[in-house]
DNA sequence: AGAAACTTTCAATAGTTTTTGAAAGTAGAA
DNA sequence: TTCTACTTTCAAAAACTATTGAAAGTTTCT
C-alpha cells in the first residue's frame, strides 16, 4: 500500500471507530490527521484534506480542543492558527477515559443514587428487589467509576504496569 | 420517590447511558425494565410498559438475546414467549465488552495491520514517522484488546480482586 | 480609523438512524 | 385443514444528528 493510501484508510477507519466512542465522524477523522501528521495544520489544510466546509472544521477542531485532544499552536509571522494533536496514545485514552467518566458514569451515579431512596412501606416485596438491583449496580458502576478515576491521576508506566499484571 | 417514579427514572437514565454505549435507546430500556423486572415479561407488556410499537419491540429484543443480555423463557400453558434479563451486573459488563471487542477493537487491529505495512523508499521521512505512529496505535488497541480478551473469558472474582488490586 | 485576514455562528439542508404499523409469516389447537 | 394467537418483516415516516456556507464577529496591521 502508497503512503497516501495508507493514510486514507487510516483516517477513515478512525473515524468510524469514534463513532463507537461518543466521538463524531469528523472529530475522529480530523483528530486521526493529526496524529499521522508531523507539522501543526491550519484549519484550511484540514478542510482541504478532509474535503469539509469550513463551519465543519471549526466546529470539530473546537471540540477536540475541548476534549484536549487537540491544541492550538501559533506559527512565528503566521496570523492563522495552527493545529497539533497530542501524539502519545496514552495521554489520548487517558483524556478520552476523563471526558466519558464526566459524561457518562458521573450522571448516571447521580441518577441510582436518587433512585435508590425509594420510599414505601419496608415489608414491601417489590421495593426489596428493586434496591437490591439498584444497589447491584451502583456498587458496580462505583467501581468502574474509582478505576476511572485513578487511571486519569496516574502517569503512563502505571497504566502499562497494569495492563501487564492483567494480561500476565 | 415512589416505586414507579424511580423505576421509569432508572429506565430512562440507562435509556440514554446505552446511547453512549452502542446501544439504542430502546434496546437499553428493554434491557432495563428486564433488569428490575423478576418476573418474565412478554412482547406485549414491554411494548405497553415503554410505549413502543410491536416492531420496534420485535427488533430490539432479538438485538438484546443477540448481545446475550436477555433471554426467552417459555410459560407453561402460554403460546408467547416471554423474556427476562441477565442479572448478574458482571455478565452484562463481560457480555457488553466481548460484543465491542468483536464490533470494535477486532476491526480496527485488521486496518492497523494493513496500514502498516506501507510500502516506499527505505530513508523517506514521512513514510517512518507514518509507521512509528502505527505501530504506537497498534500496540495500545493490542494491549486492550488482550486485556478485554481476558475479562471474557474470566470469571467474576477475577474481575472483583482485579479491580481491587487497581483501586488500592 | 479602515481594511485585510482570519474565526465563529447559525439557519437551512442533507444525511442517518430509529420507529411505526400494517401486512406477511409461522406454528399450535381443534 | 382452518382458525387463532402469536412473531417477524419492511417500506414509509418521524426524529435526530451532522454539515454547509454565507454573514457576522474579531483581531491585527497600517
Amino acid at each position: 500500500m502508497e503512503l497516501e493510501a495508507a493514510r486514507e484508510k487510516f483516517v477513515q477507519s478512525w473515524g468510524s471507530l469514534g463513532t463507537s466512542w461518543g466521538i463524531n465522524r469528523t472529530m475522529a477523522q480530523i483528530h486521526s490527521l493529526l496524529l499521522i501528521t508531523k507539522k501543526p495544520l491550519s484549519a484550511e489544510d484540514i478542510m482541504a484534506s478532509l474535503q469539509i466546509s469550513r463551519g465543519n472544521a471549526n466546529m470539530n477542531i473546537r471540540a477536540l480542543i475541548d476534549w484536549q485532544l487537540v491544541r492550538r499552536e501559533l506559527q512565528a509571522g503566521e496570523r492563522k492558527e495552527f493545529f497539533v494533536a497530542e501524539k502519545d496514545i496514552w495521554e489520548v485514552a487517558r483524556r478520552v477515559t476523563a471526558e466519558r467518566k464526566k459524561r457518562e458514569l458521573e450522571p448516571i451515579l447521580r441518577v441510582l443514587e436518587q433512585v435508590s431512596h425509594v420510599k414505601g412501606p419496608k415489608d414491601d416485596e417489590e421495593i426489596a428487589e428493586f434496591k437490591e438491583m439498584i444497589s447491584r449496580i451502583q456498587d458496580f458502576v462505583g467501581k468502574l467509576d474509582a478505576v476511572t478515576e485513578k487511571m486519569t491521576k496516574s502517569d503512563r508506566n502505571w497504566f502499562f504496569r497494569t495492563v501487564m499484571k492483567l494480561m500476565g
